[in-house]
DNA sequence: CGGAATCCCGCGAGATACTG
DNA sequence: CAGTATCTCGCGGGATTCCG
């Protein structure tokens, strides 16, 4: 998907679905952002944003105050692929057990 | 997605999609794969097939013969996963070019 | 608050060579 | 054919600092 000349694929990127995901429930600022995703740097969060803003995934709303307040949201086309990872993500959630216990058998095994 | 310890997340990583998607039309051997995968190297390829074995996504099935013979097919989680997956890969397919387009104006924009 | 800039390190992954 | 082993390099991404 997409993954030409050294960006990298929405996807295929280890941050852009939980933001698109948590961005599912409503427009967030970005702080309240970085709460929700445990473990992602300011800096991660900040360009993982500006990829998706500029595949028209989220818009930027800057309100010019002191402090600054910004807010994102899911554009049409963000909604709508949100909702076809929705799929997946439940399968995720759904089989993460199985995949644990598939790698536990796995190593556990006398691997020569 | 079962991305704890350094282990990549299936649908985090790049080739591993692609790879199960390849395996829903059928059983495919190592080098059939490698054809079907533009810009894969041998070694992501062999790195990509191991952990989705791992996880249970795949079997791998060695005819002990020379020259060798492997076989690589979805197991029933493997096929619920590409299931899953369906719709966000038909999203991307859709979508791209409205993504590529989104791109060119956000590049092409007065960027301060 | 929401960044941008800089520094820096580890690992992801290509290239190449060797094997059952 | 289908790998493993090693070496190497680039860049992904964390930590820190500064700014409007």
């Amino acid at each position: 998907m997409a993954a030409r000349g050294g960006c990298k694929a929405v996807v295929a990127d280890k941050w852009s679905m939980r933001v698109v995901s948590d961005l599912g429930a409503g427009p967030r600022r970005f702080t309240d952002l970085k709460r929700g995703l445990e473990g992602i740097s300011q800096r991660m969060l900040t360009v993982t944003l500006r990829s998706l803003e500029r595949d028209g995934i989220v818009t930027r709303t800057v309100l010019q105050v002191m402090p600054p307040n910004v807010t994102y949201e899911l554009t049409p086309m963000g909604t709508a692929m949100l909702e076809a990872a929705t799929p997946l993500l439940r399968w995720s959630t759904d089989y993460l057990p199985r995949i644990t216990e598939a790698r536990a058998d796995y190593d556990a095994r006398p691997g020569d």
